[in-house]
DNA sequence: AGGATGATTGCCT
DNA sequence: GGCAATCATCCTC
């Protein structure tokens, strides 16, 4: 298994997204392993990046291993990890283990299921917001930690887009309970 | 300068 | 299942 090496992110990123699968991310100490992810790359036409540099998606193009956070719907947080030149992995969903007093808090009492599932709700137990935008993933207040034992791994379609919609670059742990939903 | 849109969520029927 | 919330971004005029 690859894991987090210094040149763990200058991959393509369904490669990296696959290998994220179980490591567990870490905001000021708040999170969990993560169970669901997603790939986007410049050649994509559902990525961000796809027509190249603007202001909002300058960190897609930046250092790989650094965040991209953006909003959308005028509401909601959602985390990335930049990956090579144009790409990047969104972090959908995660177990949430560490924290749960901050992440119950943050997401007004809600089960614990629900509490990291889906990209907006994770930055919302873990407070990620715009300050995140383009900090680099191997410092505070990120930490990532190498899984102890291999997941098994599923794949499929990506959620909430209206292009490249057969692309198979979602990528979750098979049978966890905290999905944002379940693989098609 | 103006309008359409979105890698979502939660509430309503 | 349907749909409103809510606004920065991006494209077109």
């Amino acid at each position: 298994m690859t894991v987090l090496t210094p040149t763990f992110f200058h991959r393509p990123a369904p490669d990296v997204a696959r290998d994220l699968i179980g490591v567990t991310l870490l905001v000021d100490g708040v999170g969990g392993p993560m169970v669901e992810v997603e790939a986007y790359d410049q050649t994509d036409p559902a990525s961000h990046s796809f027509k190249g540099p603007t202001p909002r998606n300058a960190a897609m193009f930046g250092p790989p291993g650094h965040a991209y956070v953006y909003k959308i719907y005028g509401i909601h947080w959602c985390l990335n990890f930049v990956c090579q030149p144009g790409s990047a992995v969104l972090i959908r969903a995660l177990e949430p283990l560490h924290g749960l007093t901050q992440m119950q808090e943050r997401r007004g009492g809600m089960p614990e299921r629900q509490l990291c599932s889906g990209p907006g709700k994770l930055c919302q137990a873990l407070d990620v917001g715009i300050t995140h935008n383009g900090l680099p993933l191997d410092a505070a207040p990120f930490a990532l930690v190498p899984p102890d034992q291999s997941h098994d791994i599923a794949t499929g379609p990506r959620i909430g887009i209206t292009k490249g919609v057969e692309t198979p670059w979602r990528f979750v742990r098979r049978g966890s309970p905290f999905l944002s939903k379940p693989l098609r």
